[in-house]
RNA sequence: GGUGGGGUACCGAAGUGGCCAACCGGGACAGACUGUAAAUCUGUUGUCAAUCGACUUCGUAGGUUCGAAUCCUACCCCCACCA
């Protein structure tokens, strides 16, 4: 146990409070805050990590900068790497039986979460655990004996499952085991406060009820709310396309962000920026009075950017976006394709060929919907040689380019 | 183990012998508009073919038929109820 010293807790509470959905139960919270001042000890609070998709996007932030500020705090996080429960495969939010993972694909997606969170994280500072140094061990009869603490009933109260069950779509029995091993994780590492989403709720709970069960102090659960992805209806997810990864690049950083619609942009201010409290109530109100909301779409995307890669990068990739999409002007860096001197291929093989569209009846489509230009001047008729010059930009829709280049 | 229901394009969902490359909705893509890749409106949405048209697709494999997503046989998978 590191001995350290803490912020009071009053100034604990009001950081830790900032930007979450509950705390349960929230009074506990303080006294667990007390203690660990009066005994400078610091919480150990569990934040699972899914390895079956390694590539994280904002919503992961939400909840790896509530990590971040216990770190900053002083108090110790544990990553777990469900590299076991990866195997089963988190129920939550699926309407479908996830494919079950190797062990060995589990483990190398950990190393690429790990690579990602550092983002965010202090990552020097972690203590990362795998789930399958306790949960691998164990036999028949500790998994019988485990799921004996728990019924079916109150299984099946999760809304999930509940849902699954409504509308005929499988569950299996490992999926009711999921829960559990979750919870055993969090009697392994003995946590104090355990990290999610608002939709993780049920999971962390059930960790309360089985620390009880091995005569452990119950953890504290701390829920984010969901971050609503760039369509601005649906929580952040791979599966549903709405996200910004970690690892996108600072110009699509940057123009999905800019996607999103205004309502998003006070809940994304709050929930992935750092941005103080009477700013933000200073935009919220400038809105109100009519000003453009882009401009503050604006800041909140560069804000991001910089988050993940820094303030110039966030620059050039807002001049980037301003040149491409306001100004339609065509980005420095695109693809060029060589095509033979004295050829008088047609544009729509070249299109298809160079991979701008993915079949050329989709070409051709594209043309007669006056989508396709070369230069400046749109190309609808399909049959169209690729028009003369060393090089010409052609541009499909707002945003494929290729250059075409005689040689 | 029994009985019944079901597997259709990216997803949801119609279609139950020719008018089906397959209604409709969502998504996606494009055009117009705009502050933006928002909202709204319009269009497109299997592949190849300039056109005529050809080919592949409706759980899998066979079969019946001039002709099947639609009928028959076997098999695989899912769900519900009963036990």
């Amino acid at each position: 146990m590191s001995k350290t010293s803490f912020p009071p807790v009053n100034e604990q509470m009001d950081i830790i409070r900032r930007g979450i959905s509950e705390i349960l139960p929230e009074e506990e919270m303080a006294r667990r805050l007390e203690e660990s001042l009066k005994t400078s000890t610091a919480l150990r609070v569990k934040l699972g990590c899914d390895p079956s998709r390694p590539d994280l996007h904002l919503g992961h932030a939400v909840v790896l900068r509530k990590m971040r500020q216990f770190q900053d705090l002083g108090h110790r996080a544990v990553l777990i790497v469900g590299d076991f429960t990866g195997m089963i495969g988190d129920p939550t939010g699926k309407s479908k039986t996830r494919p079950s993972l190797s062990l060995e694909e589990t483990r190398k997606n950990g190393q690429s979460y790990f690579d990602q969170a550092s983002h965010i994280l202090d990552i020097d500072r972690v203590e990362i655990r795998y789930n399958s140094d306790w949960l691998s061990p164990m036999t028949f009869e500790d998994v019988i004996k485990l799921s004996a603490r728990y019924t079916v009933a109150r299984m099946l109260e999760r809304d999930e499952f509940e849902k699954r069950y409504r509308s005929q779509e499988p569950i299996s029995i490992h999926e009711f085991l999921y829960p559990l091993a979750q919870a055993y994780d969090s009697v392994a590492i003995e946590s104090d406060v355990e990290l999610g989403g608002t939709d993780q709720k049920f999971n962390l709970l059930v960790g309360r009820e089985i620390q009880r069960e091995f005569g452990q102090q119950p953890q504290i659960i701390l829920t984010m709310p969901l971050l609503v992805g760039t369509d601005g209806e649906e929580k952040m997810s791979k599966s549903l396309d709405n996200y910004i990864a970690f690892n996108d690049t600072a110009e699509d950083m940057y123009g999905k962000t800019l996607s999103i619609p205004d309502h998003l942009i006070m809940p994304w201010f709050r929930l992935v920026t750092d941005v103080p409290g009477d700013r933000l109530a200073d935009i919220n109100a400038a809105m109100e009075r009519g000003e453009n909301p882009r401009d503050f779409k604006r800041e909140l995307a560069r804000d991001i950017v910089a988050q993940f890669y820094d303030t110039e990068a966030a620059s050039r990739a807002e001049a980037h976006f301003d040149h491409v999409i306001k100004n339609k002007q065509i980005p420095d860096d695109i693809d060029v394709f060589a095509l033979p001197g004295d050829s008088d291929t047609l544009l729509l093989d070249v299109l298809h060929q160079a991979g701008l569209v993915a079949s050329k009846s989709e070409g051709r489509r594209l043309m007669q919907q006056n989508a396709v230009s070369a230069g400046d001047v749109k190309i609808t008729d399909p049959t169209a040689p690729v028009p003369a010059g060393d090089e010409i930009v052609v541009k499909v829709g707002k945003r494929r380019f290729v250059k075409i280049v005689r040689n």
